[in-house]
DNA sequence: GTGATGACACAAT
DNA sequence: AATTGTGCCATCA
């Protein structure tokens, strides 16, 4: 009897597919969740994207730059976690990334996939 | 099952 | 330019 193929999934989970494409994000570069939800196909769901890296174990967030990734105006999101915003301007000021006079990243950082 | 929440984005005002 | 409202949808209480 045939076997039924175990549904093969058209591609990973969404956060995986995050995970993957967050990984792509060149050492000094930035996107933004929109960027990434856009980029795996599911453009109307950047807050999934936050959800995704908000779940990101320690041990794998040592390997996905999940620091590269802001929001829509280039700033970092981290409402209610002062302390996550300081490691991540951190992390990004160590690898050379500028923030303006209201803590944007400028321009020239984004991503151009 | 229902309703609130949230690492967001975009349109409308 | 800055606020406010709406869409989105997995998670959680």
């Amino acid at each position: 009897m045939s076997r039924k193929p175990p549904a093969e999934q058209p591609q990973a989970s969404f956060s995986e597919r995050v995970y993957q494409m967050v990984s792509r994000i060149p050492r000094g570069r930035i996107a933004t969740y929109g960027q990434i939800a856009t980029l795996i196909g599911s453009p109307r769901n950047a807050r999934r994207v936050g959800q995704a890296l908000g779940r990101l174990s320690d041990a794998r967030a040592e390997q996905v730059p999940w620091h590269r990734v802001l929001n829509a105006q280039a700033s970092i999101s981290a409402p209610g976690d002062p302390h996550r915003l300081r490691v991540q301007r951190a992390l990004l000021e160590a690898e050379g990334i500028e923030f303006d006079a209201h803590s944007r990243v400028l321009a020239h950082f984004r991503w151009q996939p």
